[in-house]
Formats: structure tokens, C-alpha cells, sequence
DNA sequence: GATGTTATTGAACACAGTGTTTTGTAATGA
DNA sequence: TCATTACAAAACACTGTGTTCAATAACATC
């Protein structure tokens, strides 16, 4: 890749994050993000297609750190089945997120915290699936959701009001959700 | 109140409701509900403050209409306290949304739903206050946040994808979050 | 170091949508 | 009847988005 472009776009995605810090998604402009980054407009635009794609791709980045390291986990020790791991993956994920902490409360305050938690849900989903004890009292959509959304609702209450240690909330959602094998 | 004032608000509730049940909050623009509802663009404006004034009037009603009667029933037959009465309540509410459901889902999708979700989230949390089991292994504010946030879910998910009826939303919600007295 | 390619710049632009203001008209209630 | 209040219509200022284009600078490669 380009030495230009790669300078462009890590310009961009600092500049966001660290408004992101002080203000929510929503009263951020472009033209802030360009003026801090100091670039041109058009330059923004060659790179991001729309103000919600910077959104959705700094998002993205941020699940990658979430998840990925999760991946190799699994691959490695092989916890895809299994009670023992999961609650070892969901605190690891609240230590990644922590790093994000500073940029993260401007993402969820407002309307920009739809898009992060839509995606945040879906990938929840799908790690989730295959770790839920069977029910035969709930549909398992219904309980599905419901073990996505919580974390993800857990993971917004503790950067925006707490100021717990991944451990304990991790506790407190496992003790919320008991639904895991 | 004079009728001509009854009679804006009216055309304008209903064209908005209208237009909910086919598109998305984010989507209708106040040029559409002006048109909808055959007004001019001034008097829309001496009704409501702003487009997002409009949403929240609409939430109030609508939470109005569906804790209203709960609250009624609390007076008359004190259930305030006591492990009966919660899924009767619960049930009621469910009712109560299920007939608002064509334009519900037009609140709910996008970033409109942000603005319905934080009212509803703390009328419920109100509500589920003095309904809460002791948990000494639990912080009583994350779980009366996990009860309300869980239960708004419940309510978008159900009017979003399932076609249960509400005894039996009811019984899942219940037996997903078992927290109550 | 020369050269063709690609990224960046900056300014101007079109566009959509919001909310305001003003003036004349019509409905209301007392 | 009459003062008051609401409404309509159109023009307006403003903010923010995303596009376009020609000139310039940085780049990779030979």
C-alpha cells in the first residue's frame, strides 16, 4: 500500500478517535475530522465512502481486535466446545474493549451507538451460537438475542456508568445470563 | 384548547404514525409529514420544536398508554410489592405496544430507535425498581439495568421478527431474566 | 535521475434538509 | 361584533453532505 495513503488514512482514524473522545458520533462533522486530520476534503472522500462508512470501518477494526485474538484461541486450545473458556473469552473481550474506552463512549452516546451495537449483536451471535445451553422452554432465537444484546448492553452500561474490573463483569453477566453450557 | 390547535395535532400524529408504518424514523424528512398531514410548514413548527420533539411526544403518548393503566391497577389492587402481579403486568404492556405495533417498527428501525429505547429503558427501570429480587453477588444498579434493557429488547425483538403472542413473550422474558420477586 | 502513475489538495459546486421569519387570511370564543 | 389566536404560503438563512476538477506533489520502477 501507498506510504500516502496508509499516512492518510491513519491521520483520519486518529483525528476521529480522538474527537470521539470529547464529543458523541453524531455532533461530529466531516469537516472536523478533516480539519484535525489536515487534509483535503477530497482526500477524505477518496477514502471513506460516507461519514457512517468511517464509522462502520473504524467499528470493524475494532471487533477484529475483539474477536480475532478469540479465534486463534480456539483454534489453538480448542475451547469451540466446551463450558471451560467461556467465560476465559469474555473477559479477554472486555480487555480489548477497555483499550478502546476512550473513543468507545463517543461511539455509544447518541445515535451513533446504533450502528456499533448492531454489528457488535451480530458478532456476538455468532460466537455465541454454538456456546448456549439447550432450552426447552425459550426458543433458541429468542435466547440467542437475548445472550448477544446483554453482553453488548453489559459492555455499554460499564464504559458509560461503572468502573468495574473486566473480571467482575464478567461475574455479573454470567451470573445474569446463565444460559452457557 | 382551541379546536383549530386539536385538529393540527391530530393531522399531524397521524400522518407521522402513517409514515412510520412504511418507512424508518431516520428516513421521513418534516417536508413529508407537513405534506401527509396538509399543513403549512409554519404551524407545523409552532407545534414542535424540532423533528426529534415530534419522536418524543410520540414515545410519551405511546408510554403514557402503556404504563398509565398499570399504574392505575398498582393503586387499585396494591401490587405494588409482591411477586404477583409482575407477569400480569408484563402481559398488560405487551398488549398495550402490540397496538402500536404498525409504526412501531418504523421508531424502531434505524436510529430512531435510540430515542424510544432510552425513554423506555428508564420508564421500565422506574417501574422494576421495587419488583427486584436481593442479589448479593450482583451490583442492584447493573441488574436492574440488565431487567429494563432486557425487557426493551424483548419488546423490539418481538416487533421486529416473532409473531408470539404476548403471554408468551411474556413467559420467555421471565424465564430469561428470573430476577424478580 | 527520468518517467509514468497515483494520491493529495483546495476551491467551487449542487443538493437536501432544518428551522425561522413575515405578512395576509381565516377561524375561534367571548 | 371584535379582539385574539391559529394557520398558510413563500421566501429565507444556515448547516452539513458529498462531488467535481485542474493543478501539484509523492511515489515506485526502470
Amino acid at each position: 500500500m501507498d506510504r500516502r495513503q496508509a499516512k492518510t488514512k491513519k491521520a483520519v482514524m486518529e483525528a476521529f478517535t480522538g474527537l470521539l473522545a470529547h464529543r458523541s458520533y453524531a455532533a461530529i462533522t466531516v469537516q472536523e475530522i478533516i480539519d484535525e486530520a489536515d487534509i483535503g476534503r477530497s482526500t477524505f472522500y477518496a477514502h471513506f465512502e460516507t461519514k457512517d462508512d468511517l464509522l462502520r470501518v473504524l467499528c470493524e477494526e475494532i471487533f477484529d481486535h475483539v474477536f480475532s485474538e478469540e479465534q486463534h484461541k480456539e483454534k489453538t486450545h480448542d475451547f469451540s466446545s466446551g463450558a471451560y473458556g467461556i467465560a476465559e473469552q469474555v473477559t479477554h473481550m472486555l480487555y480489548q474493549l477497555d483499550d478502546s474506552r476512550s473513543y468507545l463512549g463517543g461511539i455509544l452516546s447518541g445515535d451513533g451507538g446504533e450502528i456499533f451495537m448492531r454489528h457488535f449483536r451480530e458478532h456476538l451471535k455468532e460466537m455465541f451460537d454454538k456456546k448456549l445451553k439447550k432450552n426447552k422452554n425459550i426458543p433458541r432465537d429468542y435466547l440467542l438475542n437475548h445472550a448477544a444484546q446483554s453482553f453488548a448492553e453489559t459492555v455499554r452500561w460499564w464504559l458509560m456508568h461503572g468502573r468495574y474490573k473486566p473480571e467482575d463483569i464478567c461475574r455479573f453477566y454470567m451470573e445474569a445470563v446463565p444460559f452457557f453450557v
